[in-house]
DNA sequence: GATGAATGAGGATTCATTCAT
DNA sequence: GATGAATGAATCCTCATTCAT
């Protein structure tokens, strides 16, 4: 960021900017993501925005790094505590649904269109890291494996199988289906308990 | 399309247009998407190019249709047949990994950051109609259940996961992992063998 | 420059943008030097410019080189040939004036405004060069000298000293004066004679 | 001015803003003038700048005048006193060279780059009146002339043959050198004592 | 008086599209 | 039919200037 906003009216300025750009991003995706309308929806001129953000670039990485902070956030409250299988496996799931109840587009422009900084890697890195974090230690309790794949493996199917459901209601504004919730709960422990 | 192609030189002008199309859609993303790239790519002029298709929109359009009919293909193959549950999943994976391996940048690119045509629709529904057949058919097939959820549901469930797993796969350059797809099709099984 | 010219018609164009650039230039110095301002001189529009010089600054070169061969291409018809020092100094002035009346604005922009490629030095570099070969060959013929200063250093002082009379008098629109140039003449001739 | 500065502070935040000012467009031309980078160099905020500039240009014009100043006074130091042609010759370059080591690039871009206030011919004129005065004086003195050309056009080519040389030397960063003041003040004497 | 947040016209550059050759 | 030169609206970004605090 160019300037470190110091008077109240300039912080509340950054974070309209910050909000505006992540309706933008998430509504019109990254082509459609222009300066102009970011300061259009902020209710701010142009130049507002460039006294706070150098350029388009580091706008994206400030709305990435606060959507990624929300997103955990989400998650860190929904997985706390030690349970059951199948209720550890509704913490995990309704984590992810919470968190892609965020603002779902955002989060997929975020991972698949928006471009990236040299230095938006880290930020990403780091959240992946914490992401997939959650499905790890989620293993680590409930798989009664010895042989097998490594947990990696299984962690990156459990995400990736998540995610992809989650995604797909997402599109069909389904998300909120207890159903399909409640199948892909099902799923999970099924998988798991299945001898390796 | 502006013109229907009927000589030889035309037809393959056209292929050639649209075999460039996805070549730059897939690689540089919709952000990259500029005509004059692609008449650049097939080796045409710009002029050429607006001689057949009116527009940006239209063009992609077909290379959608040409994309969604490779997709599809390679899925009728990969899915013919009765077979177990184990030899059937394993079909229905390959199947979904070759699909994706058709073009996985190009593919992820048509179905999130592309815009359609109001007319675009029409084809990106009768694809997913068929995409979901194949989930539909294989769940009669192999659904021993009796209560429990609609078909529908668990076609979007499956095919999310599905669909999830192996685009982030994808996304870590790994969807050729026999480890992963092997799990992927023991969690399909044991999903659908553990009781309603 | 991003694209050669192949028709007549661009030819014409690029010819077209480099004059406007050189008047824009001349006339309103580097911070009145606007593409779009280039653009209306040059009677185009400004997406042509942009088809044929990829930005300002390579715009600025093109301009450069134009106008240096320019000059030197006068300079050289002034000075060809071996003279007495008196008629050799004055092939020499008048050489230099009728090279600032090229476009005496323009060539002090170049020299003291506008910025520079990291490709320009070359042709800067080569102009300079030849520019001071002129010279020393003047001197080479003429001094008459034994011990003293290297020639490269009376070079300098006497390019200085007649680019400087020039550039005033141009800055005073002076620069028909045949009773400066014979004084000025005079000057070099007087300080050759005089013994080192 | 918009305002006298009637106190102590005032005066001093005035002569920041104008150090700061001469040594921005010194550095960066007058492209690189921006009042806002004046104000941080100056060390005070925008708001402030304008309190007693009305706008940008009537800032230049302080600077202008300040510089010029300076310059004068220098010059006045340098060539006081009457004495043989030499030591005058001596005198005046010294003086010159002083004059223009004040600061050379802010005098360049002053004099070269810096648009002009409609007031600002006469703050220039009387500059320049002085200026000359100073060569006119030394040719009043200096010339043992009978006929030939006006004073005023001698006073032009020496006033322009000595800043040539030494625009020169400084845009070489060869200010300091002993031999090229040596030779101009030879050339200069030469030049006079040659008969008219 | 001083501050710095806000403004918006202006300038560089891109790219979809047209049209003369 | 094909070509590629030309067009200009749209986008990113800067900076002189104002004004609420």
């Amino acid at each position: 960021m160019r300037k470190e906003p110091s008077q109240a009216r300039s912080r509340a300025t950054v974070e309209a900017i910050i909000e505006a750009g992540a309706r933008v991003l998430g509504d019109r995706g990254w082509a459609g993501f222009t300066t102009n309308a970011v300061a259009v929806v902020a209710g701010i001129s142009i130049g507002s925005l460039y006294q706070y953000f150098p350029d388009k670039l580091s706008l994206v990485e400030a709305i990435r790094r606060h959507h990624f902070d929300e997103v955990l956030a989400v998650m860190r409250r929904a997985t706390a505590g030690e349970l059951p299988l199948a209720e550890s496996a509704e913490g995990l799931v309704q984590g992810m649904i919470d968190a892609h109840n965020v603002n779902p587009e955002l989060h997929r422009v975020l991972l698949d269109e928006a471009p990236g900084h040299d230095g938006s890697r880290l930020a990403h890195d780091a959240f992946l890291a914490e992401y997939h974090s959650h499905y790890r230690s989620f293993l680590a309790v409930h798989r009664n494996g010895h042989g097998g794949p490594a947990n990696d493996v299984l962690a990156q199917l459990l995400s990736g199988a998540v995610e992809g459901v989650i995604h797909s209601a997402a599109r069909k504004r389904a998300l909120g289906s207890p159903e399909l919730k409640q199948e892909l709960i099902r799923m999970i422990c099924s998988y798991l308990r299945s001898a390796d």
